[in-house]
DNA sequence: TAGGAGTATGCCTAATCGAAATAACTACAG
DNA sequence: CTGTAGTTATTTCGATTAGGCATACTCCTA
């Protein structure tokens, strides 16, 4: 309520969210749905529509965002846009500079089955990481196709550069399933399960 | 309140912990926090103290977790000990191998700050990548480490495996934070930003 | 005209964390 | 051998965050 808990205390997501119009554009919720998909998603997962809607409510209370309906062309529901207010973008630059990092968190839901793996066929190990592969894989060349997308904007260098990092990143996640498929296969091997 | 919303609707959390239990040993609340944080933390965060007695109160309600009251030798304060049931071992065999993985999900702090690259002076965003890659490489040894521990008792067969996953995994990371710290000097050398 | 996809929003529950309560044990100054 | 400050176990409480699901409205297509 005061001051304090209002302003600066914002979780991460709040920081996402405001950070995305950081980069100056008026945008709907659901146009910041849209965008963090492409972008956020792969390095710091999605805010749902929800989400996105009650961090705008919060913004704008806290004085970080303002917004407008607009009255749509073809007839379509009104929309509301949001745009950040100079205090807005004080705010995230502080909080971008000076507020304490959080470390990673990774929930790896495959590597938590195969963790389980007295619980498992072997088979159904295999079957994992070839998914997993595959998944990595997926997210790799669409962080790519963002990538390419964003490196002729001058103001997306930075986005650029994550984005780069992130596409690596889901090719070392494929390459670390596949040395992990060899492993599973040495296991079973000493364990004399060849098949 | 039905078996169907009791049993099998659990979330990961919940089997995560049932997991922990399903290695045979009986485990307090206290034993369970300090297991998680040298195995499932380095793949799937670790739950904190109060989310583990929440979700053992579950288990046990659910019939999947026994427990009984133990009266420490010392004279400390009495705890309690929870063991898996027969059909909590049925049910997280089950999970594991039919329930529907859901795929990784990273929250990646570091780079959320460096997407916000334009608020930043590039000597915070080095700063950054310096203190990730030293994390990174932290997480590896103490992943490394705890594979160490695993590898002699033929049980922890699995969790040794995705224990050198982690290991591997952190030092990708450690890898890629240094790819980042080029790709940063690089951009700043060609805007001549160079001191 | 029924059904699907895109847009926009609200509400309610479940998940999760931080802080603190309780208790005994250790270490060490006096 | 006594006071007390710090550490390790053990567990609960209260509050917040995040997420799932329902809704509503508009257009488009079969």
């Amino acid at each position: 309520m005061s001051d304090e808990t209002n302003r600066r205390t914002l979780p991460a997501t709040s920081w996402a969210v405001l950070g995305l119009l950081s980069f100056g554009e008026e945008l709907s919720g659901y146009d910041l749905k849209k965008w963090s998909d492409r972008s956020l998603r792969f390095f710091y997962w999605s805010p749902s529509f929800s989400q996105i809607y009650s961090e705008l409510k919060r913004l704008e209370k806290a004085g970080y965002a303002s917004s407008r309906q607009v009255a749509q062309e073809t007839g379509t529901r009104d929309k509301r846009v949001y745009r950040i207010t100079a205090e807005g973008m004080a705010a995230v630059r502080e909080w971008a500079r000076e507020a304490p990092v959080d470390p990673p968190v990774l929930k790896h839901g495959p590597m938590l089955r195969l963790w389980l793996g007295h619980l498992l066929e072997p088979t159904q190990m295999r079957e994992l990481l070839i998914r997993q592969q595959e998944f990595a894989e997926d997210m790799r060349l669409r962080a790519a196709a963002d990538a390419e997308r964003a490196k002729d904007e001058p103001a997306w260098a930075y986005p650029a550069l994550t984005l780069k990092w992130a596409e690596r990143y889901h090719a070392s996640e494929r390459d670390l399933a596949a040395a992990m498929l060899d492993d599973i296969e040495a296991l079973a091997a000493e364990r004399g399960e060849h098949p």
